[in-house]
RNA sequence: GCAGAAGUGGUGGAAUUGGUAGACACGCUGGACUUAAAAUCCAGUGAACAGUAAUGUUCGUACGGGUUCAAGUCCCGUCUUCUGUACCA
């Protein structure tokens, strides 16, 4: 009888469980949130960055950004917005080949797997995104257009001129009208000048190599980053304090032919666009410093008894005076060339030395001051003094020349090294006192001991020694970039192959038309015996120009087929575009109709982690600005706004053992006991930090036996300390766990409500009864408390009640509009109990109510709004106006502080203006008291508040 | 070293553009309901002092100064923490 009873009272309970899976069922099968390409609405793009579906499937952490966006999208779509607000998969990526190195599966199957319980995952939040649209970058039907760009940049060159990347076939053309003398365009450094009948005159082959030297994507012999554990190269941004981002492992520089991108054709618009483009500060600023402009001029030196010239890089040209020495990296073309007799054995032992430590040791010993004189000496230009050349690893071959000019007196770096060895340090500051350490700042300085410059500044005397420099064709001003072409070759299997084959070993792009090149099939993921990347082991990979298809290698003596390129392409590849593809996914004939880009422009609102920043966000600004010079975009920045949302961490657990025992020790016991932290699974841990010890017991064999030293009322005690959450270290939490315990809506606004979208914070259940409690409340609002049945009634609503509804919404939309989805919560909570204890029931009240929370707590809403008696999805129902008119009608007193601890309190209307109520005030008697007849200058209004007066 | 962000109760965090600091939530304390527990509801909760009480007074936003009728908020200096970056000539 008593069960009976307690079901009965059950119907009305708010049942999250039920009430989700059923409207998620709705969505799907209704295709709500489809966006159209055509409509008379404004249109508005929200969009993550795409997950990489890795084995571990999402933690609580992964949804924090997906939730936010979802909430902006939703609430655009009851602003009457088209809203496209789509998801996929960055579906390429090492960590599936490393699980098929070890298992021999196919990453395909464990990529495909991995998405189907992404989505899973995904689907029981209850996210508004527009499946149809979805993409893969593994999918071939998408890679077909990440080939095809990559045959764009392949067919383009950068005119300095007109500042934007054009058809090779200009090119082509330019140099048959006139050679290359007069081409203003951004290429290799060595390129070799010719005339028109020259160019002419070159076979086809000859012809190739040289316009290889133009193209936006170019093959070169360049120093990479190797990295031989993971049998690959890494561009500079997957490299983390020397090691590789991914595994830690050691890098070595290596020479090897490579694909690169011309990323530094873009350094300069890269910049000029990030003030276009509203993203945070700290994000644009580590682009700017990535790309590291630094305004200088180049210095040629001539070495004594050669016909060469070093030539220097130097933001310094004012204190060319001050040079008494030059230093070349070790790896500098030069070193063997001059280097005399007396100084070989020395410099060669340094060279060798040097080329033996790695990236990571010589970074972290930038303290120990080495080097070695060449015996050479170079002529300075004005004075024709002798400056002996030496050479130091604190010269960094890939910056600038590899080479620089020392002035000791003005780089600290140099004066360290002139100490070190003992090397002069002329003084051309005028009244500076150098005896300690360099002075390096350039805008309080006048020039002294510097013969025409004497007595300039800084910006004088660098103009006077560019003019000179000129003059004696022994430099000129020049722009430095620090941003390296980017190296697009990786020796992997699970990537977007090149649609390129060697004819006579010169790259030759297969027609668009017959893309997508699919990935063949191999035995075995790992590098070949011979150490050519995984795709050398496919035996079916080479093309046949007759058939256009991909055919035996065996074939390969026929002149016709010829080898395809072994390497795959880099993980940015195919997220670099994606955001465009989105716009028109299922086009099979172009990237997106002109159509559809068109109308979709660009992301209005971009969701992501800041780790980004100078990889997948840099990429994707170049590609867009070359996309656009081709015509093929209408925008030149693929993102308005961005916003970096914080990580969520785990609070990872840890149990004691005491060192050298299988004993492990409650918190509280161990008393000085050396012992050693162990992480714990956090599931086995209790809000009160006590350990299920049987649990424990059975999770690692090993503690089966283990003595537990407990506290003395026999529970067991964790420490705890915050961590990245990370399946290694035991402290993910799974959000299908809160979804089933509490309900998705649930955990979106406990997500939310944890703090500041921005900022980074640990994940803690603590305070998530709070947020399901007040969704209960919400419930009941809508139920009568007696009969537990829906009751919401037609009667209008009290002035009471109608302020907070008008207050609430005036907040809401505030906070959304400013990302501060946390205390929008607040504002919900705060209204659900003003409305509870008004006993409010109307509809006039409760039906904004639910539009309101809708893009908080879809699920939830949309059964309300069903209960509201209405058969539509409440997601594109409008927003509920803000009238002030229902604050001002319920107005009271507020109080007013003036005067330090003064304070008293005003009636006031909000409707008034700013004069009326300036009147009202200078009326109160108490005020003009105050005011000792001085008027005040502003008296300010704000809702809720009311009052702020400047005297 | 450089750049950026931030320091507010026991905790997460509010505080609009300089105007009642600590919203909201967690936790805690007490109470109601219950045989009991859970759930739910109600009340209290920055600190100190005074008062039977309502209440009042003082202090209080990392630290030290400053501007202002008024400072968590603005300015100067110091300390701490976090994030990024690092021999970039």
């Amino acid at each position: 009888m008593k069960e009976a009873l307690n079901f009965v009272s059950n119907m009305s309970k708010y049942h999250f469980n039920s009430i989700e899976a059923k409207w998620q069922k709705y969505w799907a099968a209704h295709q709500t949130f489809q966006a159209k390409n055509h409509s008379s609405n404004p249109k508005y793009y929200v969009l993550d960055m795409f997950p990489y579906p890795s084995g571990a499937g999402l933690h609580v952490g992964h949804p924090l950004g997906y939730i936010a966006s979802d909430i902006y999208a939703r609430y655009k779509r009851h602003k009457g917005f088209n809203v496209l607000h789509p998801q996929g998969y960055d579906s390429f990526g090492l960590p599936a080949e490393q699980y098929a190195i070890q298992t021999g599966q196919h990453p395909r199957k464990t990529t495909e797997e991995n998405i189907a319980r992404y989505r899973e995952q995904l689907d029981k939040i209850g996210f508004s995104f527009d499946w149809s649209r979805e993409v893969r970058t593994s999918d071939p039907a998408y890679y077909k257009w990440t080939q095809w760009i990559f045959i764009q940049l392949f067919e383009s060159w950068y005119d300095k001129t007109l500042d934007k990347a054009r058809p090779i076939d200009d090119l082509i053309a330019l140099f048959a009208a006139e050679g290359n003398r007069e081409v203003q365009a951004v290429c290799d450094e060595d390129v070799v000048q010719f005339s028109a009948e020259q160019w002419q005159s070159f076979s086809f082959e000859e012809q190739q190599k040289i316009l290889l030297q133009y193209r936006l994507t170019y093959l070169a012999e360049t120093e990479v980053n190797w990295c031989p554990q993971l049998g690959t190269v890494l561009a500079n941004d997957e490299i983390v304090n020397g090691v590789s981002e991914r595994g830690g492992y050691a890098v070595v520089r290596k020479k090897m032919k490579q694909w690169s991108m011309r990323i530094t054709a873009y350094a300069q618009r890269l910049l000029d666009g990030l003030d276009t483009i509203d993203w945070p500060q700290p994000l644009k600023d580590s682009q700017t410093n990535w790309i590291g402009r630094s305004k200088g001029a180049t210095v040629r030196f001539k070495i004594n008894n050669f016909d060469n010239y070093v030539e220097v890089f130097t933001t310094r040209p004012d204190t060319i005076f001050g040079v008494s020495f030059m230093t070349l990296a070790p790896e500098h073309d030069f070193v063997n060339l001059i280097t005399t007799e007396a100084q070989k054995k020395a410099v060669q032992s340094y060279v060798e030395a040097s080329a033996k430590r790695s990236e990571r040791e010589r970074m972290a010993d930038v303290k120990t001051i080495s080097g070695v004189f060449t015996g050479a000496f170079a002529e300075h230009p004005f004075t024709g003094a002798l400056i002996p050349i030496w050479i130091g690893d604190y010269v960094l071959a890939g910056y600038g020349t590899g080479a620089v000019m020392a002035v000791p007196c003005g780089d600290q770096r140099d004066y360290d090294f002139a100490k070190h060895f003992n090397l002069p340090i002329p003084n051309i500051f005028e009244g500076i006192d150098i005896s300690e350490e360099a002075y390096a700042d350039k805008e309080n300085t006048i020039i002294a001991n510097s013969e025409f410059i004497n007595g300039l500044g800084y910006a004088e005397a660098t103009q006077k020694v560019i003019e000179a420099l000129e003059a004696k064709n022994q430099g000129s001003g020049k722009i430095n970039y620090r941003l390296r072409d980017a190296v697009f070759s990786r020796q992997r299997y699970w990537g977007e192959p090149f649609p390129v084959y060697y004819k006579s070993g010169l790259p030759q792009m297969i027609d668009a038309k017959h893309l997508p090149l699919t990935l063949p099939e191999v035995e075995k993921y790992l590098p070949t015996e011979d150490g050519e990347p995984p795709l050398g082991r496919a035996d079916v990979w080479a093309w046949d120009t007759n058939k256009n298809e991909v055919v035996h290698n065996k074939l390969i003596d026929n002149e016709i087929v010829f080898p395809l390129e072994l390497n795959t392409m880099p993980g940015w590849a195919g997220s670099s575009c994606y955001m465009f593809r989105y716009m028109d996914s299922k086009n099979n004939t172009e990237f997106a109709s002109k159509e559809a880009l068109q109308y979709w422009q660009k992301v209005d609102l971009y969701l992501g982690g800041s780790e980004h920043a100078t990889g997948h966000l840099l990429y994707s600004r170049f590609w867009t600005k070359f996309m656009f010079d081709r015509g093929f975009f209408s925008v030149d920045e693929p993102v308005k706004k961005l916003i970096n949302q914080g990580m969520i961490l785990g609070e990872s657990a840890f149990v004691h053992r005491i060192e050298g025992e299988n004993t492990l020790v409650s918190k509280g016991q161990i008393e000085g006991r050396p012992v050693q932290p162990i992480h714990a699974d956090v599931s086995m841990v209790n809000l009160q930090n006590e350990l299920d010890i049987e649990a424990f017991k059975n999770w690692r064999p090993e503690f089966k036996d283990a003595t537990f030293i407990t506290e003395t009322d026999g529970t067991f005690k964790v420490s705890r300390e915050v961590e990245k959450m990370s399946k290694s270290k035991y402290n993910v939490v799974n959000p299908d766990d809160i979804c089933e315990q509490y309900g998705a809506d649930t955990l979106r606004m406990y997500e939310m409500f944890l703090g500041p979208l921005e900022q980074a914070k640990p994940w803690s259940t603590a305070g998530i009864t709070g947020v399901h409690n007040f969704l209960k409340k919400l419930w009941k609002l809508y139920h009568s408390g007696s009969e537990d049945a829906f009751f919401v009634v037609e009667e209008s609503a009290s002035k009471d009640a109608l302020k907070t509804l008008h207050k609430t919404i005036k907040k809401v939309e505030e906070d959304i509009e400013n990302f501060s989805f946390n205390t929008s919560v607040s504002t919900f909570m705060i209204a659900v109990n003003e409305l509870t204890a008004q006993k409010c029931n109307q509809r006039e009240v409760l039906e904004p109510l639910a539009i309101l929370i809708a893009p908080y707590a879809p699920h939830i809403a949309e059964e309300l709004w069903n209960l509201l008696g209405h058969d539509t999805s409440i997601s594109t129902v409008a927003f509920p106006k803000f009238d002030a008119k229902h604050l001002v009608e319920s107005s009271k007193e507020y109080p007013v502080s003036f005067n330090g601890k003064m304070r008293f309190k005003l009636e006031l209307s909000l409707d008034l203006s700013v004069s009326e109520i300036e009147t009202a005030v200078m009326a109160h008697e108490k005020t003009q008291e105050q005011l000792q007849g001085r008027t005040p200058k502003k008296v300010i209004v704000v809702p809720g508040k009311i009052i702020n007066i400047v005297g």
